[in-house]
DNA sequence: GCGGCCATGTTATAACATCGCATTTCCTCC
DNA sequence: GGAGGAAATGCGATGTTATAACATGGCCGC
């Protein structure tokens, strides 16, 4: 787990190193939609995207947004909500096993869960239907402690 | 669990009972789409319901659609699959215990899976963290077992 | 230079969802 | 039975999210 103090350069410097190994490129827009997701970690819409990549990039139109994100998921740096369509940058540098996160409706905060046992459940099951997981995260959708409360 | 040949009249009379047991109504519209609904075993998207029910009814529009989803969804008959835009019916009398959808990222189809294990285990994984899933419906991307051949 | 390749720019539009308000329907209480 | 009110529907416009389609730019090996 990378810790928050982590310096973001530092940070995006590694992602553009993954992306090599792999045949891939961290192109500059590239480079600067996952620094915006990194400084959004309870998430960021695309089109709020889009207004902040504008902010150094006047041109950049929803393709330019949508793309980016696209090559970023596609590298395991960052991560779809579906249902609130929003963007999270991927918050662990590898996927060895996959893992839950808990996303919260209410304040979008997402969490990590480490279980063994609900990850191994999930597996088996899946298993015997013969299905697969498609992605190492696993996202569920559940209010966060803070916000249960209110 | 109601079986698979059950008659669809016969399914729709117990939704109408049920929804009258809490006091709302399974109006012609909603008895509609949920009909719809049931005949689209892999989910369907709002406006494929719609084209469907302008069979019938010509004048329907998306407003007319979507209330008659958020009803049924409301009412436990429903679920929404956040990811896809996609919509479908319950497949248990009773949604007393969340159930987890699979997701195939390459057909869009959808599997409600039931599995004790798995949802007392996330159960007790959320509950050690003070989270509260959200709603009943737990969507988990995984290739379907006809996509994993390909 | 030129041809291939990837990324990006640009315009338009598709696809999904909601709002706001008028009208109707249906229930209930008198 | 009729008045009042709540729920449901009709309808048009609009908001939001995502992609299609096509053109251009820049790099690199040859």
């Amino acid at each position: 787990m990378i810790p928050d103090s982590c310096d973001e350069t530092a940070l995006l410097d590694r992602a553009e190193a993954s992306c090599r190994q792999r045949g891939a490129s961290l192109t500059a827009i590239r480079r600067e939609v996952l620094a915006l997701l990194h400084r959004a970690p309870k998430g960021i819409k695309a089109y709020d995207l889009l207004e902040q990549i504008r902010h150094t990039r006047s041109n950049a139109s929803p393709p330019t947004v949508y793309r980016a994100l696209d090559f970023l998921i596609e590298q395991g740096l960052a991560h779809r909500i579906g249902r609130m369509n929003l963007f999270v940058a991927c918050r662990h540098g590898k996927h060895s096993a996959p893992s839950l996160f808990l996303v919260c409706p209410k304040c979008n905060g997402v969490t990590e869960l480490e279980d063994a046992d609900v990850v191994s459940s999930l597996y088996a099951s899946l298993a015997a239907t013969g299905h697969r997981l498609d992605s190492p995260e696993v996202e569920i959708s559940a209010v966060c402690p803070q916000c249960a409360g209110c």
